[in-house]
DNA sequence: CGGCCTACTGCAACTCGTTCGCAATAGCGT
DNA sequence: ACGCTATTGCGAACGAGTTGCAGTAGGCCG
């Protein structure tokens, strides 16, 4: 049992040497990083993490090794804020919801996502691929605003 | 009977004067190319619209334009890919469909937009503002590759 | 209609996330 | 252990977006 809303069953050397890379301390410390927090963090937080444990490890290498466990569908990147965020990859009937008072990224899983994936297969000529559904508003932990 | 997908009864100049703010050449460059495209759009490619329109408009002025148009409402800023995208503004029951292969956006309506919103506050103490659906695959005028 | 006040603009320098080229280093197969 | 080469660290470069400031032009008022 995981705490973490993630599958863990991905073992880094095997994927690593199943495609030919080599297994390094770089790409170590950031999966590691990535699976410790189990969210989303931005790639500078996620160098900033990977250099209290290693200060050696440079943030290029941080960068190329996002990019490749993106490219061997390890971790997936998305587009939120001012910067990219970074997350072990989950399939896409999670949906994102984002706080707008505390920042904090929850997962939420609906069938509502498979559902539209068909509608859209159905309704129209488009072939769906990814899914990705963000949803901003308030948290449960976050007090409602005055109203205005 | 306008073929774009957006709104047009917004009178730029009456949504500034409203709020206090000032009609100006560069304001009003920006908003037609917006609506022009009526699509989504990212800041450097409506910075060299409005550039064709009227080179002596400064860049910063168009982010400046956008920000503020951001602020009233009249235009939505989304972050795909590398940049943002700036597009009119609509509800968000139009979701989109981005292609992989020819970088086109589209838009969907869909009623599973709003059943989502209904689902997530019946199902979760998340109260949720604005929904962001981005659909990747490809659209109807791409053919498909050759099948792995 | 003309002049004044100040919001807005153009400019240019700056920030900061991300990428790139290259020489040095460290995986890992033998 | 040895050597081949993928990978790293470094520093410079890049590009989107922002900012401070002095000049310009909206638009209100007389």
């Amino acid at each position: 049992m995981v705490s973490s809303a993630y599958p863990v069953g991905v073992d880094l050397e095997v994927e690593l040497r199943t495609h030919g890379y080599r297994v390094t301390t770089a790409r170590r410390v950031v999966w590691d990083v990535l699976f410790a927090a189990g969210d989303h963090l931005t790639a500078p937080s996620i160098t900033s993490r990977v250099h209290a444990v290693d200060p050696s490890i440079n943030g290029a290498s941080v960068y190329r090794a996002l990019t490749l466990f993106a490219e061997l569908g390890l971790v997936r990147e998305s587009r939120y804020e001012d910067a990219s965020t970074w997350e072990p990859f989950h399939d896409d009937a999670a949906i994102h919801l984002v706080c707008s008072e505390c920042g904090q990224v929850m997962h939420h899983n609906t069938e509502l996502v498979p559902r539209l994936r068909r509608a859209i297969q159905v309704t129209t000529d488009f072939a769906p691929d990814e899914i990705d559904v963000r949803v901003s508003g308030r948290c449960g932990h976050c007090p409602a605003e005055s109203p205005a």
